[in-house]
DNA sequence: TCAACATATAAATGTATATTTATATAATTA
DNA sequence: TAATTATATAAATATACATTTATATGTTGA
């Protein structure tokens, strides 16, 4: 069964969409999306400072957009869920057509 | 044929997930969903200043997120497209399951 | 325990954005 | 054309947030 739109609130809604509303915190979501990846490689492989990956990273996990795991001196971090990605497609996808749709009036 | 995740341009997407990111524009987005209404009609739905509502219908306006219509003095607004409610079905759900999980730990 | 590395936090700054108040524009009708 | 209604815009304010710089904490191995 699905959710109806009356059980939508629109509070919880605007706090995951104001995570996702970052150039930088996407691009974070998006490099640890196919496997968990330690901070230090998140930050060579988007090349942005360590404290402002450190800031982000700890605002997705405020968000519980990803799980974050100690392995010794390294903290990994991965996708809490796939659905993310597949949401984050779908937004984009409707976000070219919407493109389109205006360009071709 | 699914579009892959390098296609993403996390740029377009932070800009439409910045529009989503408010509640009272996504109030406005749930309110004008199943019909278009004029901006009279939602400042008295949504109980929200008639100024605040205007500038709150320029952003949606801006991100293609709402279609404008005039009709005499009235001006009617409505979702441009029915995957935008889709979408924050699915993230909503998705914001109720992380919370969950998270719980249940 | 000390040195080196990995990550997190704090303070400071600049910028973006939500909201309010006041006013302007546009359309209708008398 | 004047008055009224509907909507938009502008200016002012407050607040939230991204980023940088500097520093602290935590972990490992010598």
């Amino acid at each position: 069964m699905n959710k109806k739109i009356n059980e939508i609130n629109p509070q919880t809604l605007a706090f995951l969409a104001k995570c996702l509303a970052d150039e930088n915190r996407l691009r974070i979501l998006f490099c640890v999306s196919k496997e968990k990846k330690s901070v230090s490689t998140i930050v060579e492989e988007l090349q942005l400072s360590q404290p402002l990956i450190s800031h982000h990273l700890k605002e997705l996990k405020r968000s519980l957009l990803v799980n974050v795991e100690r392995c010794g001196p390294f903290v990994y971090y991965e996708l809490s869920d796939d659905r993310i990605l597949s949401i984050l497609e779908k937004l984009s996808e409707l976000g070219d057509d919407l493109l389109k749709a205006r360009i071709s009036f």
